[in-house]
DNA sequence: AGACATGATTATCG
DNA sequence: CGATAATCATGTCT
């Protein structure tokens, strides 16, 4: 009769070895046994997964699809899926946006400022002749020397867009082929869409700073190119003789008033073909007679000569061009034009006469005349601006000092009567132009 | 090579 | 903002 209960011990013992389980805990109470069962549960799990290891490729597929296929697996994967987001994600996610990079965008800058990075704009020497012939021909000179460096510089700029073509595209590949590998490997374990976007921005900076990099060296080749050819802004390539002729012939044919308006200047720049880049050509005018002003009122007496001849110049023109000139007073040739047709101008009659008195010295009177006239027209141009006339002015132009005031400043129309004039001449003219 | 000429740049002023 | 004066840097002449 006893057999029974110890029977069923025993059984319930070896059932209890063979398969640890709760009942048998909540049978036993407190013991020894508890500690030991869970060991055996991790060994148990270990042993399952050293298995798996040891399993054929299409044992583990089969395994892995019926994972995949499993009816809870879409739920699992997501809560798995938010764990991780939650955990891991939101530890980095806080420096997610990104600054735009100060450097990257001076850089982005200065390529689109040399244009480099900008639309393309006719490449090479095609631009660099084209931009001669819009200069207004004769720009050969400088052409020339330019179409160099833009031929090396659209050489930067096509390497330049090569390579970043090349970086985007491997990029590209990169990406996809990075989320081709974590959509595949998000089936096996939890990768969310949002992790694969982190993953192809980090990509994408990656390859941005790699575009930084060609960028700055980019630009380092451009600085090197322009420091070599353009940068020697100072470079300076003397007017030909023409040019300066044509200018001197304004300056002492303006010699009173030698402040050439915009117009003038770009049309003495027209008239020069100046066209050096860097600046614009009527920028080049103002320098030059900047210069020549300057230079002129520092010296006169070595420019006693060169005045001497384009007044004579310019009378000889005037005379040759004869009684009937328009009034249109050409900065290239403000003698031929105006001169002849001044002299018997109403309004300057009384101007040139009294010039002719005070003026009564060396010069003959074509060449008094013609310089005369000019400062005439000068004159009555400034007259009719300012409704003012500056005595002195017109007496004394031509040949000497003393068309530069006490102050040293070319004494126009601006700076009104106070002068003092030298002799009483101009009193009457005054009050005759001034009606 | 050095002096001079000359176009361009810069600082300053009104 | 334009003119001037000083200065720079290169071109040209001797």
């Amino acid at each position: 009769m006893d057999e029974q209960p110890r029977l069923m011990h025993s059984h319930a013992g070896v059932g209890m070895a063979g398969h640890p389980g709760l009942p048998q805990h909540m049978q036993e109470g407190t013991g020894g046994t508890d500690g030991d069962g869970r060991k055996q549960d991790i060994g148990d799990i270990l042993q399952q997964i050293m298995t798996i290891t040891d399993q054929s490729l299409d044992e583990a597929q089969a395994r892995k699809h019926a994972l995949n296929c499993h009816r809870m697996k879409p739920a699992l994967f997501n809560v798995l899926c938010e764990i991780k987001e939650k955990t891991v994600l939101s530890i980095r996610g806080a420096q997610e946006e990104e600054p735009p990079d100060p450097q990257l965008m001076r850089l982005d800058n200065m390529l689109l400022a040399e244009g480099v990075s900008g639309p393309e704009k006719g490449g090479g020497s095609a631009a660099a002749a084209a931009a001669a012939a819009a200069s207004g021909g004769a720009g050969a000179d400088n052409s020339a020397e330019h179409s160099d460096y833009r031929a090396k510089l659209s050489q930067i700029r096509q390497i330049y867009h090569t390579e970043l073509e090349k970086y985007e595209q491997a990029c590209n590949e990169f990406t996809t082929h990075v989320m081709n590998l974590l959509r595949e490997q998000s089936r096996t374990r939890p990768i969310s869409p949002k992790e694969i976007e982190r993953m192809v921005s980090i990509i994408h900076r990656k390859f941005s700073s790699i575009q930084m990099q060609l960028k700055q060296s980019t630009c380092e080749a451009v600085m090197i190119l322009r420091s070599r050819f353009l940068d020697a802004r100072r470079k300076r390539r003397n007017f030909n003789k023409q040019a300066t002729e044509i200018l001197n012939e304004y300056f002492y044919s303006h010699l009173s008033n030698p402040y050439p308006s915009e117009e003038a200047k770009e049309e003495l720049a027209k008239k020069c073909s100046i066209t050096v880049a860097q600046v614009t050509p009527s920028f080049q005018v103002s320098n030059w007679f900047g210069n020549k002003r300057i230079r002129y009122k520092k010296n006169i007496g070595k420019f006693q000569e060169e005045a001497n001849m384009y007044a004579a110049r310019t009378a000889v023109s005037a005379t040759n061009a004869s009684a009937h000139g328009s009034q249109a007073n050409s900065p290239s040739t403000p003698n031929s034009a105006g001169s002849a047709g001044s002299f018997n101008m109403s309004n300057s009659g009384d101007l040139f006469m009294s010039v002719q008195s005070m003026n009564g010295d060396s010069y003959q009177g074509a060449q008094v005349g013609a310089n005369v006239q000019s400062q005439v027209d000068t004159l009555r141009h400034v007259i009719s601006q300012t409704g003012g006339y500056s005595d002195g002015l017109t007496a004394s132009q031509m040949y000497s000092p003393q068309g530069i005031n006490a102050n040293g400043g070319w004494q126009d129309a601006t700076t009104p009567s106070s002068v003092t004039s030298p002799t009483e001449g101009p009193g009457s003219v005054h009050s005759d132009t001034s009606n």
